[in-house]
DNA sequence: CAATCGTGGTG
DNA sequence: TCACCAAGATT
């Protein structure tokens, strides 16, 4: 049977039995505790590819900073990087705060309501629009993401593995095919959080799953195996060599251009070429201080710390950079950095 | 459409 | 230790 015409015999049993099971087991989450269309979207693009967990003080520090579209669209950019710190990803926040001041630019400062408004906004893609037009306006927009997916695959039995086409034309059309009714945002909200606490990628608790009634993978044992796995990303090794400066209680730290791994944020000046290269001739290489690595989804990172003597008066930064300077220590903490520049500079600060 | 873009928890 | 993974968007 075709997922579409399956969804559509599984709503009126799978649909009151999920949204009663999300009124008894819903997570008390700081988003939650609000409507504001705001507060909702900044909730949705931290939580793009990242835990539930990690996202929570984050949000807070950001929403007290940032409380409304017009104060995130009179920051400066470095700021909100520093907010974002360590959090990743940090081409959301580049979107976030330029799609701030695009919404006051054409939308008197509002988040429109409309998937399609929307989805002509920096950083909307199809996820995001369904979520805020779902959540903070009630309006019947599908979703799918991780966890719906995966929810979908299981009940539906979806077969295939991302990206197929077709396995996504059947998770969006089941999305939509069921979120037709009332509570729209919660619809959404408890499949997310069913995928999220109990029909988990391992050991679900299908013993405790509000949909066991009508899981087709349940009933043909098919829930350790569905969804079928994604294949692995290749991981190429980038090596830099990283210059650590000092001078007095400051550390020469160099800001990336706001494209790309890192864009944006602050770092030590590195390079994949040499250190003698990117300084100029003004500058001294000292002996190698220390190796660090760090893994990313696609790189794994090789960094080579070198002693560097350059001179205090600094000209135009390095290519590739956008700005440099003498950053004093007790500085750098409120700075936005990746967390191998964090790394650096506690290797670098305790030895 | 396949690659890019982070991070830290988990088993 | 390491592969896997999490409320995706962009190019």
């Amino acid at each position: 049977m075709p997922a579409v015409s399956k969804a559509s015999e599984v709503k009126a049993r799978l649909r009151p039995a999920l949204l009663r099971w999300f009124d008894l087991h819903r997570r008390a989450l700081p988003w939650r505790a609000t409507r504001d269309a705001y507060g909702v979207w900044i909730s949705e693009v931290m939580l793009q590819q990242t835990q539930v967990d990690r996202v929570v003080g984050y949000w807070t520090r950001f929403l007290a900073r940032f409380p409304s579209v017009e104060a995130l669209a009179a920051a400066q950019l470095e700021e909100v990087l520093g907010l974002w710190s360590g959090l990743g990803y940090y081409s959301r926040a580049r979107n976030l705060h330029r799609a701030a001041r695009e919404l006051v630019a054409r939308f008197e400062g509002q988040l429109p309501d409309s998937v399609d408004a929307l989805r002509s906004l920096p950083g909307f893609g199809r996820y995001t629009a369904g979520a805020v037009a779902s959540i903070a306006f009630g309006l019947p927009a599908p979703l799918v993401d991780g966890n719906v997916a995966r929810v979908f695959s299981r009940v539906l039995e979806i077969e295939g593995a991302p990206p197929d086409r077709a396995r996504e034309k059947a998770l969006w059309a089941a999305a939509e095919a069921l979120v037709e009714g009332p509570r729209p945002g919660d619809w959404n909200q408890s499949l997310m959080e069913l995928g999220a606490t109990v029909c988990t990628p391992l050991r679900p608790r299908c013993g405790a799953c509000p949909a066991r009634a009508v899981c087709g993978a349940l009933a043909s044992g098919r829930v350790e195996s569905l969804p079928a796995p994604k294949k692995p990303a290749a991981r190429k090794v980038l090596e830099l060599q990283v210059a650590v400066a000092r001078r007095g209680g400051a550390i020469l730290l160099a800001r990336r251009a706001e494209q790309g791994l890192f864009g944006g944020l602050w770092e030590l000046p590195s390079t994949e070429g040499r250190l003698e290269a990117l300084l100029g001739r003004r500058a001294t290489i000292g002996p190698e201080l220390a190796v660090l690595e760090r893994v990313l989804t696609h790189r794994q990172l090789v960094l080579k710390l070198w002693v560097a003597t350059v001179p205090a008066r600094l000209g135009p930064p390095p290519e590739g950079y956008l700005a440099w300077r003498w950053v004093p220590q007790e500085e750098t903490a409120s700075l936005g950095m990746s967390s191998a520049t964090r790394a650096v500079l506690e290797r670098v600060a305790s030895g």
